[in-house]
DNA sequence: CAGTGGTCTAGACCACCGC
DNA sequence: CGGTGGTCTAGACCACTGG
């Protein structure tokens, strides 16, 4: 596998021929990259089936077969035996809490209820306008949620977003959003979240911090800082999670 | 890709045929995957060339390479292009601090240098013997272990093997061991580390490990729970993994 | 049942590696 | 240069899904 093909460069430049170079089914995931990207098929439905693309793009099956395994290991593809080959829908948004066991009654997977505690549009600071690849002293919006189990606070949360993208957010009334942030980007922004990099941290809590979390100061935390993107890869959200450190539980695979 | 031909049976049955349901290439890389646990090729070493294993087998090169591939996902084979496919060297060891960031003069990869506290020949107890597949009120070897950067200890370890197998461990002189276990394991008493799950959580040091660790009691640590598995999936380590948690840092990424 | 993806074949040719 | 894995083809047939 020639590396070029691992690059998922965002709406590649489709010429009529692969790069020198470049494999030709690597060449093929990327038009069908672009192609999702700009919503020829949006999340949820299915492409063509794989006999049609391959005659579409003038090409042998096998070779079609290995452009779609390259999305479905890319995460943007799903291929369902006697169904089809599907975009994958955004990521869920209940995954913060595959670090933490809060128990609910016996219920581990249950969606944690949210509060915004408050938005407000402001300056970003340099270091979220480079993140979010916005030029210097741009607008953003910002959120404070908290996130409650049973009524008891868990997770208390700080949220960066971009500001053409999310202007639909700054007004709609916040009493009345999901519980689930994302699945809501999707339906009132049109903004996909397809992966995110999560870094883990331990700190203290501050007494604020704390206070709002019914905990006491400098109780110990868990500081997730979540950087999410989106179908194109341009980076769409800029989070930072705090949770109860002892609350924390995580496994993680080596090889 | 049936569901069959991702369960790595340990030292699956080779019939002459594949199970009714099963793929023919999950089939091949059954029957290879028994022959590499049996050391017919053993880590570093090259396999036999696709065409030649394909023929051998009697199945297309097609086929032969979706088995491979198989095995590739699997971490035990890899492949290089115009050199071979190789058996995979266990692994390194030095992958404790991935959760991390001890500062070491600039330089973060290096390997903490390792001193035994002490070392004894245990009754496992029931969940060890649980875990390491053995009869209850087998015996094990239990090490402490320290691990220090610079002269600063950073990591206390717990540490429970099987007996049998490492046997040879439980006479030499630990004032000679490596800084790497790993390698040593492989070695001395022939166990290849091929797979291994890290569970994480934190917790307070009690006295006697912060002194070790040259903290102060209650201070706040990581606890990292690990369990290794060798080429043919038994358990063959027990872990347990202390480090002061202001220490700890860890990137994970979703989908 | 028709339509989908999954498996398998038998071959040709290309790209990389080390000598 | 010879030997390796990587790409690509053009087909046949199987297995799963849903109406």
């Amino acid at each position: 596998m020639l590396n070029q093909d691992l690059i998922p460069s965002p709406l590649a430049a489709s010429s009529d021929q692969p790069a020198p170079g470049q494999s030709r089914y690597g060449w093929l995931a990327s038009g069908l990259r672009a192609r999702i990207a700009l919503g020829e098929w949006t999340p949820g439905t299915a492409l063509p089936p794989e006999a049609l693309l391959a005659r579409e793009q003038g090409v042998a099956l096998g070779t079609l077969r290995q452009a779609l395994a390259l999305l479905v290991a890319e995460g943007l593809l799903e291929r369902r035996h006697g169904r089809g080959t599907f975009v994958r829908a955004g990521l869920g948004g209940a995954s913060m809490l595959r670090f933490f066991r809060f128990r609910h009654d016996g219920d581990l997977q249950a969606t944690p209820k949210s509060r915004i505690l408050a938005r407000s549009v402001a300056l970003a600071s340099e270091a979220e306008a480079d993140a979010l690849g916005l030029p210097p002293g741009a607008s953003i919006l910002t959120l404070e949620r908290l996130r409650s189990l049973d009524g008891r606070p868990c997770l208390l949360e700080h949220i960066a977003l971009p500001l053409p993208a999310f202007a639909a957010l700054a007004a709609s009334d916040t009493q009345h959003w999901d519980d689930l942030l994302y699945p809501m980007y999707q339906r009132v922004c049109n903004v996909t979240v397809h992966r995110a990099q999560d870094q883990l941290s331990f700190g203290l809590l501050t007494a604020e911090q704390a206070g709002r979390l019914e905990l006491e100061a400098a109780h110990p935390c868990v500081q997730v800082q979540r950087t999410a993107f989106d179908l194109t890869g341009r980076c769409i959200e800029l989070r930072t999670t705090l949770g109860d450190a002892f609350a924390f539980q995580y496994t993680a695979q080596v090889r």
